[in-house]
DNA sequence: TGGCCCATGGCACCAAGTGCCGCTGCGAGA
DNA sequence: TCTCGCAGCGGCACTTGGTGCCATGGGCCA
C-alpha cells in the first residue's frame, strides 16, 4: 500500500491559497477574506494561524530563530564566538536557499510591499538581536564589550543580506552559501586578531563535527548541515 | 509691542495631545479619537498631517531623514567618506539631544509597544540605507566596495544605537554627543588603514569649517551646529 | 452511550485608514 | 465693496485588519 498524500494543513492551505492570490493581483489588492474563501475555511482561522496577514508571508522564519536560539544556546563554550554567529548567519541563509523559488517570490513581494519590508526589517531585527545577546555575553569581559558585541552583530547581518539579497535578485541561481561565506569572511577578516592565521582554523579539533538538530527535523535537512559542517572542516 | 505667542500649529497641538494621553494611559490604550478630541480637531485632519498613528510618534524624523541626505548629497567630493557618515550619524544624535525629555518619553514608548518598536525600525533602515548608498558611490572603484558600504553603514547605524540607546536608558544624562563620538571612533578604528594616525585627522584642512545648513533652520540650530564642528577640530 | 476536549466557524464589534463632499474663511482682483 | 476661487478643515460613510465570544461538531476515553 502506498501512502495516501497526507491532507495538507489549514496553516498550509493557507499560505499557499495566499501566495496565489498574492501574486495573481498583489498583495494589497488580497483581503484576507479573499485568503480564506480561496482556502475554503473561516475567517477566524486565519488569525488563528497566523497573527496577523504579514506574518503569512514569512511563515518558517519563527522556526528559523528558534533553531538560530538554541544553536547559540549550545555555543556557550567556544573559543571562537565569531565563528559560531557566522555559522549562526548561515543557518539563515540555509532556510532561504531550501526553497528558491519562495524566497525568490517573496523578495519580490516585500520589494514591492512598504509594510511587509518593515515586518521583515522586524524580524532582522530578532536575529541581529539574538547574535548580539550572544556576543554580549561572550564578550562581557572585553573593554567596551557590548559596544563591539553590538556592531559585530549588525556587520555579521549585514554582511549576511548583501549575499542573500545578491542571489535573490539573481532570481535564485548560484550558490547562496558559497556567496555568503564570502561576504562573511569579510567580516572575520576586519576583526581578525593580528597574526592570526585567517587559512586553517586550528584552534577547533578538526575530526570533530558537532550538529545540534531536533527529532522534528526533516533528514535530508541533517544530512544537509552535517555536509556543511564537513566542507568548513 | 511684544509678541504674541503664535497659536501652535495644527501639527504641533496634535503631537501634543497625542503625547500627552500616551503618557496618561499608554499608546494602544489611545484611540486617534481621543486623540483629536483632546487636540479639538477633526479626525480627517490627523491622517492629513500624519499617514498613521505610529507617525506621530516620530515627527521630526522625516526632517532629519531629509537633512543627513543632503549633507551627503554635499559631501560627494570629500577625501575621507568614512568620516562624512560618522558625522551623518551625529547628526541625528543632535536631533535627539535637542529634546531630551521628548527623547527619553518616546524611548519608554518604543521599548513597551512593539509597533512603535517596528516603525522605529523602518525609520533606522532609511537612514542606514541613506548611509549605504553615499558609501556605495564613494566605495564603487574598490574591491568589495558595496559589501563594505553595506557592512560599514551598519556598523556606523549600531554604534550610534548603542550610544543612543545609552544614553536614553540614563534618561537623557550626560553628554549624548561624546558617547557617540567614542562608539563611532570605535568603528572607525576598525576600518583604519594600517598605519595611519588615528589622533590627529592631518588630511583635512585645520581651519575650514563647512556647514550646510538651510534657511529654515532656526538660528540657535546652526550655532550649535558651528559649535560641534568647532569642537571636533 | 455519554461526557469531554479541541479545532473550527460564525458573528458582532473595535480601531485604523481612505475617499468624498460640503463648509468656511481669507485674499486677490474687478 | 462685492465676488470668485482656493486651501484648510470637518463630517460621514466605507473598507479592512484584528479580537472576543460562543456554538458546533467530531474524535477520544471512560
Amino acid at each position: 500500500m502506498s501512502t495516501l498524500p497526507a491532507k495538507p494543513s489549514m496553516r498550509d492551505s493557507l499560505v499557499a491559497a495566499a501566495f496565489q492570490l498574492f501574486l495573481e493581483r498583489g498583495y494589497e489588492q488580497t483581503t484576507v477574506d479573499d485568503i480564506v474563501k480561496t482556502a475554503g475555511v473561516g475567517r477566524r482561522s486565519f488569525f488563528r494561524y497566523f497573527p496577523s496577514k504579514e506574518d503569512v508571508v514569512f511563515p518558517d522564519h519563527e522556526q528559523c530563530l528558534a533553531d538560530m536560539t538554541e544553536f547559540l544556546a549550545a555555543s556557550a563554550d567556544t573559543d571562537d564566538p565569531m565563528a559560531r554567529v557566522c555559522d549562526a548567519a548561515r543557518l539563515v541563509m540555509r532556510m532561504y536557499a531550501e526553497n528558491p523559488t519562495f524566497s525568490v517570490q517573496r523578495y519580490r513581494l516585500t520589494r514591492e510591499v512598504a509594510g511587509l519590508r518593515t515586518y521583515e526589517l522586524s524580524v532582522v531585527w530578532r536575529y541581529e538581536k539574538t547574535l548580539g545577546d550572544y556576543l554580549r555575553s561572550r564578550f562581557a569581559d572585553r573593554r567596551d564589550g557590548t559596544l563591539r558585541a553590538n556592531v559585530v552583530a549588525a556587520a555579521v547581518v549585514a554582511a549576511h543580506n548583501h549575499a542573500l539579497r545578491h542571489w535573490l535578485r539573481s532570481g535564485g541561481e548560484g550558490d547562496p552559501l558559497a556567496e555568503v561565506d564570502r561576504a562573511l569572511e569579510f567580516v572575520r577578516d576586519t576583526w581578525r586578531p593580528d597574526g592570526a592565521a585567517p587559512e586553517t582554523p586550528a584552534e577547533e579539533a578538526e575530526d570533530v563535527v558537532v550538529v545540534i538538530t531536533k527529532r522534528s527535523t526533516p533528514m535530508w535537512r541533517v544530512v544537509r548541515e552535517v555536509e556543511s559542517s564537513l566542507g568548513e572542516g
